[in-house]
DNA sequence: CGCATGTAGTTGCGAGTACAACAAGATGTG
DNA sequence: CACATCTTGTTGTACTCGCAACTACATGCG
């Protein structure tokens, strides 16, 4: 509307950030038709499994699966209480802090997730084929890693900060 | 976890989604933060005054604050809701077309963006100023218009598609 | 050991959102 | 003009999320 000016240094710098709001909800959107139809699971709840399916031993901490699916303690709860009802995961408390436990990929969570997680992928791959050179998509990729550790540290949430490689998922 | 590659071509373009993901989520919950300081709005609905701000005559019409916003129709109507009982925005029948309706800036909503826009776009400058040259600036905000418009176009949201400017808001 | 403090998850509650159904107006055709 | 159909926005309902309060366990200090 106001904004004619393609993306120059100092001008709108307001568009870049609604740009990334908007690529965002786009993708989630995108993303979710195509999970409602492969399966029954939520965008939301593939997020979550697809971290589990991508995790060492297809189980993660509470806190740290609610860290890398940009949730809060609650809501990673209700999350994992939703999936759970469907079979996919399990709990599994944690031995040496009693405290703590562990979402678990069950059997059928895993068989699943075999099955969604390479369309998931392909359809990413399409994307990216289309829209990006490798470099540019090199790029990308370091700007918005930035951005998230950046945005992660003034958070306050500590967290997993500068430059490490919590393995972001993508899920929805 | 699993990704100790960093971005390289083919291996983890799941991170790379992953990342658009975390780090809109960690910028919404930043400026989240600082909303709340500055004034008793919400981010959402700051994210639809900012774009009113910007808009011609400080109003826009609902459905096209909608898709601007990321919203459904139904949605934007409570958010419109909320903002009104507020005084900051009103509606206005369109005289052309009366089943829509524009939402418009109060007198009140306008004073409470021109004193809080500034500080919102210092915010962003510092952050963009800090992690990014002019030029990798360009580029990631020329790559995310690629992301947001293939998105629009494939949810069939036709709307406003490939390669023209809508000046995509900032807001929250 | 006994108690204060910190941490991991869970639950009550309020707020915000999407989907489906709907009301009201616009548009096209006979 | 009358009627079918589309479009714009609103409302009922159900779902998801965050915040604050809480339980259960762990840790540190006397």
């Amino acid at each position: 509307m106001v904004s004619n000016l393609e993306s120059n240094g100092a001008e709108d710098r307001l568009t870049t950030i609604g740009l990334l709001f908007e690529s965002a909800a786009g993708l989630r959107r995108l993303f979710h038709s195509q999970f409602d139809v492969s399966g029954n699971v939520a965008s939301q709840s593939f997020d979550i499994l697809i971290r589990l399916a991508r995790s060492d031993d297809g189980e993660l901490r509470m806190s740290e699966l609610a860290a890398q699916a940009s949730l809060t303690p609650s809501g990673l709860t209700r999350a994992v209480d939703r999936i759970q009802d469907q079979g996919l995961v399990s709990r599994r408390i944690c031995p040496e802090d009693r405290r703590g436990s562990f979402a678990r990929l069950t059997p059928a969570g895993r068989e699943l997730m075999d099955a969604a997680i390479p369309d998931h992928v392909a359809h990413i791959d399409g994307i990216l084929d289309q829209l990006f050179t490798t470099e540019e998509e090199v790029q990308l990729t370091a700007m918005l890693r930035k951005l998230r550790d950046y945005a992660l540290e003034q958070n306050g949430t500590a967290g997993c900060s500068t430059g490490d490689d919590t393995a972001p998922c993508p899920g929805d």
